[in-house]
DNA sequence: AAATTCGGTTGAACTACTTCAACTCTTTTC
DNA sequence: GAAAAGAGTTGAAGTAGTTCAACCGAATTT
């Protein structure tokens, strides 16, 4: 790895390494550039690897039955993306990770994860806290899509990750709030009306 | 705690343990006798324990502004449950965690389970992957949430939870699932007519 | 054991959101 | 640089799921 800055933050906002260690920790995940549209993560392969990005934005999504794309993720700077399933029990993917902007990330392969975490309690450390932010952030995105409607969900988006709304293409965050690109552009011009 | 046999069970599926380290993890918690509608978290307070659902069922919702009643999660014997941003970060909760059935659960404290993590590198690795398989849970919830019908998401959560499917009351099925009880009902009784 | 509450059922009316189709503007492709 | 594809907008019609209200039986309370 050449050492993005951030990166390094973002591990020493999560656990207390020597420099030894952060060298350790650090050597183990590969840059990787991509081009917009290019494919991280595809369906019935099994996720090799969990990104870190450092620049860019990238996009997780399945492909219902009725052919419909749903988002279930994104990612901009200082984000993971991974297909969780797929990554974390070595079976194949139900997802698609694209890349919606050029970008770069830094990957850890599954194998390199398992031999960090045997070695260094605080590398274990790492990886608990990072699955705990993740279980967490999942618990309020499943409250939210139960008790919130359409455009509370989104007023509620913009609230939380404003750097995001703006980034991403509608159609992206449409379907990662659960509701049709039409509705949201309905939503957003005040065009819905209500029986109020 | 008194060891029930089922909670030992889940720790060794979990992580090797030697009988000393079990014998530390296991003290670590206490049992709890529950009477069917009491409660374990409420919002406001800062969610003390996590618990292990040694026997019996509990069950996890939030109050909508609406004033309605949603399911969040539920748990049954060898299940975990908490309301897991309060949990995790000591903040309020905004959750109620109530009791269904007279219940049994093990529970350890949060100061309890920082110790736990710091003092033994394979008790890390048990909060890790138990903070995994919660991540990999709700991100499946997510999907079926985003891409299925409402009477799919019931399909599917019969064939995955048959067992609990039985066990819990119609309404807290309903709002788990995102519904109303009186939509589950026509889903289960035939009574939903399709336009096709 | 009567009264009340709770969980579930049913039908009719309603609505939040979707679907479809047509159009605009911008970006990408050859 | 013309053509095609992609992203967003708008309105009209349709529908999956909600709301409301009345009812039933079983469990709980008094």
């Amino acid at each position: 790895m050449t050492e993005p800055e951030p990166f390094i933050r973002y591990i020493q906002r999560t656990v207390e390494l020597t420099e030894e260690e952060l060298t350790e920790f650090t050597a183990a995940f590969k840059l990787k550039k991509l081009k917009k549209k290019q494919f991280i993560i595809q369906p019935d392969f099994i996720a090799q690897y969990r990104s870190y990005v450092v620049e860019g934005a990238l996009r997780s999504y399945v492909i219902g039955q009725d052919g419909v794309d749903h988002t279930i993720n994104f990612a901009i700077e200082d984000w993971w993306v991974s297909d969780l399933n797929s990554y974390l029990y070595q079976k194949p993917a139900t997802m698609f990770v694209v890349a919606i902007e050029d970008s770069t990330v830094l990957q850890i392969e599954y194998e390199n994860e398992q031999r960090l975490k045997q070695a260094n309690h605080k590398f274990e450390t790492f990886f608990r806290i990072a699955a705990e932010r993740t279980a967490a952030f999942h618990q309020r995105r499943i409250i939210s899509a139960l008790t919130r409607t359409a455009e509370e969900r989104y007023n509620d988006f913009l609230l939380v990750y404003p750097s995001v709304a703006q980034r991403l293409p509608q159609y992206a965050i449409a379907s990662y709030l659960g509701m049709t690109t039409e509705f949201l552009s309905k939503i957003r011009n005040h065009k819905v009306r209500k029986k109020n």
